[in-house]
DNA sequence: CCAACCGTACTATGTTGGATAGTACAGTTA
DNA sequence: TAACTGTACTATCCAACATAGTACGGTTGG
C-alpha cells in the first residue's frame, strides 16, 4: 500500500500515483469498496501536497477505478468491467509493440519464446 | 522524409521528431553517411525554430544515430550496433508488456495470436 | 577570394504544466 | 461537538519547452 514515488522521474508524481494505485487495484491487491488512504494522511506518508493527492483521486475516478464519497473517502470500484477496459488496452499495446518489432527483423518464434519465458519463476 | 510533427500532441516537438528520425533510421528509409536536411531548412520546411531542430540533431548524436561536421552537415551513422540495441531496446518493452498481461490474465495463446495476426494485410 | 551555406552557442522572453501553500466549505461519524 | 472526510478555490514558484535574435567559425562552389 505504501507506493512508489520517484521524485526524479520524469512523470508528474500525480500521474505515477494513478499508475500504481491502477495497477494495485487490478492485480487485486485492493479490493472493492475497500477505503483508499485519505487525501491528507497520504500527502503527510508520501511528502507531498494534498493537492497532487487529491488530483491522482480525481483521475482515478474520472478512469472509472473509484468513486469518493464527501466526508467517507474514496473506494475502490466494483466495476467488472475495469478490467476487461484494461485487457483491450494491453492488446492494443502488444499490436502496436509486435508491429515495430516486425520492422526491426525480430521474428515471431523470438517473441513466443519471451512469452513462454516470462513467468516461469 | 518529411517527419510527422503534432503540434496538439503531449509531447515536445523535439522528442518527437528524434522518434520519427530514429525510426527512419533503423528502417533503412535513410542510409548511412546520409546527410540530413540542415537545421534551417528543416525548421522552415517544419514551420518550427531552428533551435528547437538543432535539440533533436543534439540528441540523435547523443544516443549514436548520428554524426554533426560543423560546416558539412548531419549524418545517418554508420554503426551495425544501433540495430541490435533498438532490438533489446524493444524485446524488454514486450517482455514488461507480457508481465503485465500475465497479471491480467491474458494467455500465451492470446498474445501468440497477435503476434502471428500483425502483419498480415 | 567570398558569398552562401553548414553546425553550434549564447541570451532573452513567453507559455504551460506540475507542484506547493494556504484557506475555506460541506458532509460524515464516533 | 470534535475530528475526520472530499472538494474547491486562489496565489505562487519552478522547470521544461519553444521561440526570437544574434553571433562565431568551418566548408564549399563559383
Amino acid at each position: 500500500m505504501s507506493w512508489n514515488i520517484d521524485f526524479r522521474d520524469k512523470r508528474p508524481l500525480y500521474e505515477q500515483l494513478v499508475s500504481a494505485i491502477e495497477g494495485d487495484i487490478i492485480s487485486g491487491v485492493l479490493s472493492p469498496d475497500e477505503m483508499l488512504p485519505s487525501v491528507r494522511s497520504l500527502a503527510t506518508d508520501l511528502s507531498i501536497n494534498p493537492n497532487t493527492i487529491q488530483k491522482a483521486y480525481r483521475q482515478l475516478e474520472i478512469e472509472g477505478y473509484t468513486y469518493s464519497v464527501p466526508g467517507r473517502g474514496s473506494f475502490v470500484k466494483n466495476s467488472e468491467g475495469v478490467r476487461d477496459m484494461k485487457k483491450k488496452e494491453i492488446l492494443q499495446d502488444l499490436m502496436d509493440l509486435v508491429k515495430k518489432a516486425k520492422e526491426l527483423g525480430i521474428t515471431d518464434s523470438e517473441m513466443i519464446d519471451v512469452i513462454k519465458e516470462e513467468g516461469k519463476k
